[in-house]
This record gives C-alpha cells, structure tokens and sequence, in this order.
DNA sequence: GAGTGGTCTAGACCACGCT
DNA sequence: GCGTGGTCTAGACCACTCA
C-alpha cells in the first residue's frame, strides 16, 4: 500500500493500480466509496494533484466516477454495452475476402433508398455491388448506395477494395464521419440470394446495414450487406464501463 | 480563440473546445500536429497543468494523441469498430420480452459442452432453457448453462428474469465480469425451431452466443440465444476513437 | 542544445453536500 | 462549518526527439 521506493512506475499510476486491484478483487465494491483525495495524499506522501491524475485515469477506465461535494464511487460495470471490431471484408480469424465488382451505375433513387438517404425520390445515386467470396464460394454480397456528385470521380480500385465508409468520407470530403450499424437475420433479394446460394425458398442471410453519417446526422451514404448464414460471425466484448449514451 | 472573460466556463475546456472545433471543421487533419503546449499556454494565458487538463480531455475522447518529445496529433478516426447496446430481454425500441422459464435440470455436460464451460466431461452443469414472446408471439429461445454448485440456489425468479451474465456472476461470486458475445445466422435445434415456429427445414435463426467470463478469461457461464429473423434486430454505432486491444 | 511532452509540488480559491 | 471534489497557478526536473 505504501508507495514504493525506487520504482520506476510514475507516483500516479501506483495509486491507480492500487485501487483497481481493490475493485477488483472486491475489497471495494460497486457503488462504494473510495477513500478522498486528501486521504490518498497522505498515505502515499504524494501532492493532490498527483493524486487526481491517478483518480483520473480510473475515471477514464470507468472504475470510479465522482461526485462534487461528496465524494469518489465505484462505478457498477454494465454488462450490455458491447464492443464489435468490424472489418469490412475480413472475417473473425483474420482471413481477407476477395471483392469482386459486379456492378456500379447511377442511377435515380427510388422512395424508399430516397428516404434512407435523406434525399429527395428521383435524386441521383450511384450504385454499387460488390460479391465477396472467401475459398472460393461466395460468402456476402454488398449492395451500396451514395449520393452521386458531379466532379468527384470514383476510382474504381477503390470502389472495389475501399471500405465504404472509407469511401463516403473521401467522396464528400468530410474529414469526420460516424457508422451506424444494424444487424439482424432477414431475406436476401432474389438476385443477391441466387448469386450466394441460398438455400431454402425464402433465402434467409445475416443483414448487415450500414448508414455512413456526418457529424451532424445527415446521412451521407447507405449500404446492406448480406452474408452467408454460418460463413459469417462476429465477435464482440463487453465493454463494462463504457460512458457513452 | 482568445480566452472568453467573464465567462462560467473553465478555460481547460474552452482550450480542449477550441481545439476539437479545429479537428472538426477540418483545419486540423487527422496526422497534423497539433500546437504545443507551450504555445497554448501563452495563447490563453493560462499554465502549462490547465493546458493539460484541456489536451487530456481530447485524449480521452481519442482526437489526439501526444508523442513524448515531439508533440500531439489529431488522431486518424476508425471506423472499424463499433458498439452495440444489448440489453437482454428487450428490443431496439424498447419493448420488453415477456420471458417464460421453460426447463431448469441439472445435467451432466456432454463434451461440446464442457469444453465451452471449460469443465472435464460429465460435469454437473445447470441448464435452463427460456422462451420469449413479443406481442403474444414467440420470439427468442434461451439456452443457458452455468457450473453446477453445491449451496449456490439458483432462486426461480432470477433464473425467470435476471440478465445472464448479472446472473452467473451473483452465483460464482465474482464482482467483475465480462462478457463474449458472437453473432450469426444459423440453424437453431429442432425443439427450438418449433417452437419459435420458424418456417424452411433448416430452420435459420438470428443467433446470439454469450460467454461470461472471469477477469482471468475463465469461463462461468455459456448460453445460446435463438431470435426469430426480422423480429429481431440489434443496432450499433462506431466508435471512431475507440483505443482498445 | 533547444523544444517537446511526462511527472510532480505546494500551495490557492471555489461550489457543493452534509449536519 | 467542515470536508469533498473542481479548477488553477507558477514553478520544477526528467527523458525524449531532432537538428
């Protein structure tokens, strides 16, 4: 508990340590108070500043949250805030899809891809397909949409290797963008269905849609994914102390 | 960008403001260095510690990251990783499943089983199996298993409601836990396709796998969830500055 | 050697929560 | 009124990078 002497871990991060092993090992437990500040400086000799960026860093981590006025807390992990890492085009142990480009056109956006995308029915929107096979067969069949914008031409090595998000961002040249991301298990179209084949009449896939936003909401880009049942899994981790929402 | 007088808000923040407004307007691009702390110390007129404070802050939010010797620079966004709140029992909107305890036994684990759990085969295990309905139909299937344990009762009215993993970790006793989750289509088990009504022979589910774990990776608890397609749907969004793993 | 970020001090004043 | 955390100062020494 004392500070150690000698050390070459910094004053603050002994401090942090010591209190996640406390959290962790359940000697201070969710919700419970942490000693104060200028009880920490004196155990360990050190200034309060020194103190406060131990305590920081265990904020940042999500162990402890504070309260002005009364005190440090244990934060109550939360278990249903998960984290996927999702590469496009790569699949959970590392191996790489191979793209094939099997369309791209503009096209005029009907009502539905219209509202999608937050334009008005008829706008212009280029399209895209892409079919991905992993070994050979066909794993995920891409289908992506985006405004179409006169005078920025699309490379089409990068509409073939890029990522869309990757993509979206450099057609409209934002330098910030968020991905949103809906998964579930639904029909594939009929064309999509029959080029990974699917089995059974209705086709089922795992969807993967995809809303590329800019800082402010707006819609910048619209794509669905279908893959493969069982070629296609995704691994995610619990982020226990996640802040975000 | 001089420091606003009279003003109630901090100037650690009003630095870290200034400087995230630059990142996201574009004058400041990802990889660019950002000015020196030195510099911004006599730009606002405040020390070197505030100046920090404001940097720390867009270093926890991952816009910049700080290179001992040379600088700080804004950071390249990724949009590879994204994060998903999943609350258990509950759907995008908001509405609540109604769940309804089908099965508890307790069971000697067959090897697949035990190799999940990371227990030897024929280890006594506890299974339960929960089916949910939205709006009268069912949705969702629950296979759940976790160690059998002498003196740990499992009350009915947890194993009824209470989330998986808050549930294995109340058993095994461990404050902290984490959670694994994999996501796929694929075929549930004959009694859970009848159930669930789903229509094809093969019987294509959206399906949901948790491993809860221990800080030490130990495996506590596994458990499969089976949703009807379409019914069920999860949303993410990305975590540009995510720093982990 | 000049400049950078990393760590640390020994103070200060404030708003807040309690009692 | 006392203790808490939030903000802030004006210094200090260090290890590091780069010219």
């Amino acid at each position: 508990m004392a500070r150690a002497r000698r050390s070459f871990v910094p004053a603050y991060y002994q401090v942090a340590e010591y209190l996640s092993g406390e959290i962790e090992n359940g000697r201070l437990k969710p919700g419970e108070a942490i000693p104060s500040e200028s009880q920490l400086c004196e155990r360990y000799g050190i200034s309060r500043m020194t103190v406060r960026q131990g305590l920081n860093l265990l904020g940042e981590a999500g162990y402890i949250h504070s309260v002005p006025g009364k005190g440090s807390y244990v934060t109550v992990p939360r278990l249903d805030t998960i984290v996927i890492e999702f590469q496009e085009g790569r699949i959970e142990d590392g191996r790489r899809l191979e793209p094939q480009l099997i369309g791209v056109e503009v096209i005029e956006a009907e009502d539905w891809l219209a509202q999608k995308l937050g334009m008005a029915p008829g706008a212009k929107v280029v399209e895209f397909r892409r079919l991905s096979h992993l070994d050979e067969k066909p794993a995920a069949y891409e289908l992506k949409y985006l405004p179409y914008r006169k005078g920025a031409p699309l490379v089409e090595r990068e509409i073939r290797y890029a990522a869309f998000p990757a993509l979206v961002a450099r057609c409209c040249e934002k330098h910030l963008v968020k991905v949103r991301m809906t998964l579930y298990t639904g029909a594939a179209p009929a064309d999509a269905a029959q080029l990974l084949g699917l089995p059974g009449e209705d086709g089922l896939a795992l969807v993967l849609e995809q809303s590329v936003l800019a800082q402010d909401d707006r819609v910048l880009g619209w794509g669905s994914t279908y893959c493969v049942p069982e070629a296609y899994r995704l691994t995610a981790e619990s982020d226990p102390f996640w802040k975000g929402i």
